[in-house]
DNA sequence: TCCGTGACGCGAT
DNA sequence: CATCGCGCCACGG
């Protein structure tokens, strides 16, 4: 029976695991979990699910480039709790040469 | 179903 | 470096 079986892609699911596979003390940015998750184009729906999901390790996802996207206070608590972890910055951005973390295929 | 809304990214100015 | 504009796309009202 060709059942329409929805299977919701759950994007909110993939991009969760992605997040959660970051380990201390590394860093991610916003379109590469998007990528890795397999939705290279849902950039934007991983700042969405880091409000709705709990228990993920939010600070680790920076900006293109290594930017804290947040404002205010939160932007200084993600710097100081990455910093707190080993993360070193460079001006405003997050050294990714060193800290990134590179996904790979099967985790 | 249509519409506004983003924890984005990137090129242009 | 700071801003702007636009594409992108799941969600919720």
């Amino acid at each position: 029976m060709t059942l329409p079986r929805k299977a919701k892609p759950l994007l909110a699911t993939a991009i969760s695991n992605i997040i959660r596979r970051i380990p201390r003390g590394r860093v991610s940015t916003y379109g590469a979990i998007a990528k890795a998750a397999g939705h290279p184009r849902c950039a934007r729906h991983v700042g969405r699910v880091l409000r709705q999901v709990q228990g993920l390790p939010w600070q680790r996802v920076l900006g293109s480039g290594g930017r804290i996207s947040l404002r205010g206070e939160s932007a200084l608590e993600q710097r100081f709790l990455l910093e707190a972890e080993g993360v070193r910055f460079k001006g405003k951005r997050a050294d990714m040469k060193r800290f990134e973390h590179h996904f790979r295929r099967a985790s």
